[in-house]
DNA sequence: GTCTATAAGATGATAGAC
DNA sequence: GTCTATCATCTTATAGAC
C-alpha cells in the first residue's frame, strides 16, 4: 500500500474517508485542507468543483474494485471461495472504524449531485452484480442449488443486502452484523436451496 | 390521511420529504420555509435546532411504524401474510418518487449528529427486527423451514436488505428492484429452506 | 405565533501574486 | 503548485417587535 505520493491523491484519500464516515454534504474543502495542511484554494486547483472531486473519487474506487474482482478471477478457486472473497471487499471497506460504501453514501443524496456522478454509482453496482451473476453461471456445482432464473436476482440481493448491512452495522457500531449478513448470503448459494 | 393541521406538522412533513430525498445535510430551514410559506425564525420556534427537528421527525415516524406493526398483528393472518405486509411498509415508504428510509438517511451521516438522534435510529431497527423475529417464532408452520437458531439472523437480514435495496433501487430509479428484493426475502421464509 | 433584523460563521469558488 | 485575499451566498440560530 503505497499512498500519499502526490497532493491530488492525498486529497482524494482524505475526501474518501470523509465521504465514507460523514457523507458528501457533511464535509468541506476546509476539512480536507486542515487534515493535509494545504489551503482550500489548492484543492480547487486539482478539483475545481466538489462534484469533480466526488467523481474522481468514485472513479478511483471503482477502478480498484474492478481490479479486485479481476484478482479474484485470476486467483481461481470455486464459486464458494470467490464469492466469499467478494463479500470480503465490503468487509474490508467497512474496516475497523465503520467506513460505509462511498457509492451508497453518494446514492442516498443523489438528487443533489450531477448526472455524471450518479452514473458512477450505477456503474459500480452494475459491475458488482454482473460479476456475481457470472460466477453463479460458471459454477457447475451450483447448478442445482441456484437455478438459472434466480441468478440475476440473487446477485442483486447479494450486493444490496451488503450495502444495507453496512449501514445498519454502523448504526449499532457492530461489525459482526455485516459479517453475519455476508455469511448468510453465502450460505444461500453454498448450501441453501433457492426456490424462487 | 388528514395532514397539515398545524404548522409544526407541516414543518415535519416537508422536512421528512427532504430528509428522504436529499439527506439531512442537504436541506436547510430555508428550504422548508420556502415550501410552506413561513420564515425560518418560525421554524426555530417549533424546533430550536436542526437535531431537534430530526429527532421529532424520527420519533413520529417510529410511532407510525409501531402502529403499523400493531395493525398487522391485530389484522391476523399467517406468518407469510404478516411478513408480506411488513415488507409493504418499506414499499409504501419508497412510494412512486423514490423516498428513502429516513432512518437509513440519518444513519449514513450519524457521526455528525447527536447521540439521542442516533438512538432513534437504533430503536427503529431494533423494533423491526424484534417484530420479524417474533412472527417467525410464533409461526408453527415455519418450524421446519426456519430453524430457531436462524430466526434472529433472518430478521436482521430481512430488515437490512430492504434498507439496502431501497438505496440501490433509487440509484437505478427502479422500484421493481425493491419489490423483487422483498419477494425474495419472503420466499426464503415461505418456501425456501434455511440451512444456516 | 409569526415577523424583521441581524449575527457569526461556514461554504464553494475565483483572481491574481509568488 | 501553493499561497493570500476576497466573494457572494448560505447556514443555523437569536433578539425583540407586533
Amino acid at each position: 500500500m503505497i499512498r500519499d505520493q502526490n497532493t491530488a491523491e492525498k486529497i482524494m484519500d482524505v475526501a474518501q474517508y470523509l465521504v465514507q464516515t460523514r457523507g458528501y454534504h457533511a464535509f468541506s474543502y476546509r476539512d480536507i485542507s486542515e487534515q493535509i495542511g494545504i489551503k482550500t484554494a489548492s484543492i480547487h486547483y486539482y478539483y475545481p468543483t466538489k462534484p469533480d472531486l466526488a467523481k474522481a473519487l468514485l472513479r478511483r474506487i471503482r477502478g480498484m474494485f474492478e481490479e479486485a474482482l479481476e484478482a479474484i478471477d485470476t486467483g481461481g478457486g470455486d464459486a464458494k471461495t470467490r464469492l466469499r472473497k467478494f463479500t470480503e471487499i465490503f468487509l474490508d471497506t467497512y474496516g475497523d472504524d465503520g467506513r460505509l460504501c462511498p457509492f451508497c453514501m453518494i446514492a442516498t443524496t443523489q438528487e443533489t449531485i450531477p448526472q455524471d456522478v450518479q452514473e458512477e454509482v450505477r456503474s459500480f453496482w452494475r459491475k458488482g452484480e454482473e460479476w456475481v451473476k457470472h460466477v453463479l453461471e460458471e459454477a457447475e456445482e451450483l447448478e442445482e442449488t441456484v437455478p438459472a432464473e434466480s441468478r440475476e436476482l440473487i446477485s442483486r440481493v447479494m450486493v444490496s443486502s451488503l450495502e444495507g448491512a453496512m449501514v445498519v452495522a454502523k448504526a449499532f457500531n457492530d461489525r459482526k452484523r455485516l459479517e453475519d449478513t455476508a455469511d448468510f448470503m453465502l450460505s444461500l448459494v453454498e448450501g441453501g436451496e433457492i426456490t424462487t
